[in-house]
DNA sequence: ATCATATATAGAGATTTGTCAATATGTTTT
DNA sequence: AAAACATATTGACAAATCTCTATATATGAT
């Protein structure tokens, strides 16, 4: 069972624009960071700190292959946040 | 679809330790905003403004009963973030 | 060793978000 | 109509987050 601010952080993850972009590039499977980079309209530091962020809460998984970060989806990640979410429904009333 | 600036929305709704901690006592059944404050250490204002963000985002549902509100975990809401979630297993590779 | 390349970290400024006190709105009771 | 209560809105301040430039670290090539 996950704290409240474990929860709240994994779901950070997901609450920002740039963020959303990236997993988005990352659904065609692994990339490295510098592709990312260039498929994305913001600054080299700018993106270390979202892969950070995407990284700390797992819902990222990276690889370093001599000076190349590889960066995927961690399937486990996002099985982390879809439980939360089911626990949610699980007991939750409405529509 | 969602727009990346829709899913970022819908998953701002869970990055706040407050948020969570409303959707816990939420997990029962609906509540009464009153409830909700008197089990919470925030003032009326910022109840009000975390409320409108869960309802906002689809993730809970407010029911107005005279001059008292009572929310309630929204399945639908929550479904369509689980389906985001699961939008992204379904072509992530990894673990 | 030096240089070039890929990524990370530090620090500063700007923007966004959370919080509160004060006040407004809407509803029920008297 | 006035008072009492529940909730929403406004406006201000504080804290967190995003972004950048500058710089550091790490790896591979010359």
């Amino acid at each position: 069972m996950l704290t409240t601010k474990e929860t709240a952080d994994i779901f950070k993850a997901f609450c920002d624009e740039n963020r959303i972009r990236i997993l988005q590039l990352l659904l065609d499977g692994e990339k490295c960071a510098c592709k990312l980079l260039e498929a994305m309209n913001i600054t080299q530091p700018t993106l270390s700190h979202h892969m950070k962020i995407l990284v700390d809460s797992g819902i990222v998984s990276g690889r370093k292959e001599g000076k190349w970060m590889h960066y995927s989806i961690s399937a486990e990640g996002i099985r982390k946040a879809q439980s939360y979410l089911s626990y949610l429904l699980s007991r939750g009333k409405d529509v």
